[in-house]
DNA sequence: TAGATTGTTAATCGATTAACAATC
DNA sequence: TAGATTGTTAATCGATTAACAATC
């Protein structure tokens, strides 16, 4: 099994070339171009595909569709992915909004909230007591959440996720959870990226007048 | 200089853990209590202190107030980090009414969208036409920018950007960006990281039923 | 066949971890 | 002094890149 993260967003890269590719009429398609899509190297490509068990024809390259299929099916786009929002704050509701998880396969079946007043039961996304959450993921055999509470409620929030069988989790609570049993949690935190922005931009100012002495 | 973005973002979660063990009374910190704090070992926390020369006493450890003010002074924090975001759609708003970034030293001085409609020179954080980007940037000296608009719109607000002064990008549009002199981008896809925990969840599911057998 | 491209093995690179001499 | 901790050097690890035999 692949552990690199990379590996996987660089998969779905190829994909998402690939269906360019697709568009502007080509049948076939060699590392090269492939790696010149998505800018890495030719010998990456044959290497994620390698290890991933993809492979092409020796001087033929590899079938667009072919390939189209089995990054979908590595990528689990053979099945709707049913994923849920905890929390209906600003990224949350950002979350809810965005357009471009439908034509990835992956549909958010409803948020959940602490807050009585966000709750709504009609809209295209209900948006649910967070009671509900337990019965609502068993019921949809739910794999998938998302964390977009505040600090305080992030690992109350994946404390419930985990008991209702969840074991997936991608975190926008700047704080390092503690799953009760082993889970895949990938934490994204805006304050750092943006934080790690600034450092690289202010460092580089700095070296520059330095180096103009 | 330091290229690795990794230790950046650690060196800014030692400076959260800081915070919290000075609140707790505490004056000196050891490496090893850093590492227990965030998570990794001694040695990579004495590593990092090395790279951005950071030094302590030997068997004396490190002075919380020192280190603090040192760890800020790397990250610049020293002065207040003026960021401007570009699209007033969900992410954009997100980012607006966070309010984590302030206590961070961060302020988010104006918005700007195409839309005339979204456009509100009251309110905390105004919402001002692009086309005035350019002045307010210069006016204000402006190094940062977060792009949040349409994959359509990413390339040209990044030109603009990039035009005006701007060095320093972070950008939520999942599209290759290519800035029009050398540039800090930080590219944050949401899509890309929902899509990665999907992958590792259903890989992990398939290997337990592959080792059930 | 000659030439091009894959798939895999080997080399490189960068980051993390371990080890340990210096020293407080 | 003996013991503990730093700062740095060396070893390890994992991922990327290069090289090349296999082969279409």
């Amino acid at each position: 099994m692949i552990t690199n993260k990379n590996c996987i967003i660089r998969l779905s890269r190829y994909k998402n070339a690939l269906y360019r590719l697709r568009e502007s009429g080509a049948v076939k398609v060699f590392s090269n171009n492939l790696a010149d899509a998505i800018g890495v190297l030719p010998s990456q490509v044959r290497k994620d595909f390698s290890f991933v068990g993809i492979s092409g024809n020796k001087r033929g390259g590899y079938q667009i569709d072919v390939l189209i299929g089995k990054l979908n099916s590595i990528l689990g786009k053979d099945e709707l992915q049913k994923v849920i929002v905890v929390g209906a704050g600003n990224i949350g509701t950002a979350l809810m909004k965005y357009n471009g998880f439908e034509k990835e396969g992956i549909k958010i079946l409803a948020c959940f909230d602490i807050d009585p007043r966000k709750c709504r039961r009609s809209g295209k996304i209900p948006v649910l007591p967070l009671k509900e959450l337990k019965d609502f993921v068993i019921a949809h055999k739910i794999k998938i959440g998302v964390i977009a509470v505040p600090d305080s409620a992030a690992q109350a929030a994946l404390d419930i996720m985990i008991a209702s069988g969840i074991s997936g989790v991608l975190n926008f609570a700047p704080i390092a959870l503690k799953p009760q049993r082993e889970a895949v949690i990938n934490n994204v935190n805006l304050e750092l990226e943006l934080e790690s922005v600034i450092y690289f931009v202010n460092a580089r100012a700095k070296t520059e007048r330095g180096s103009a002495i």
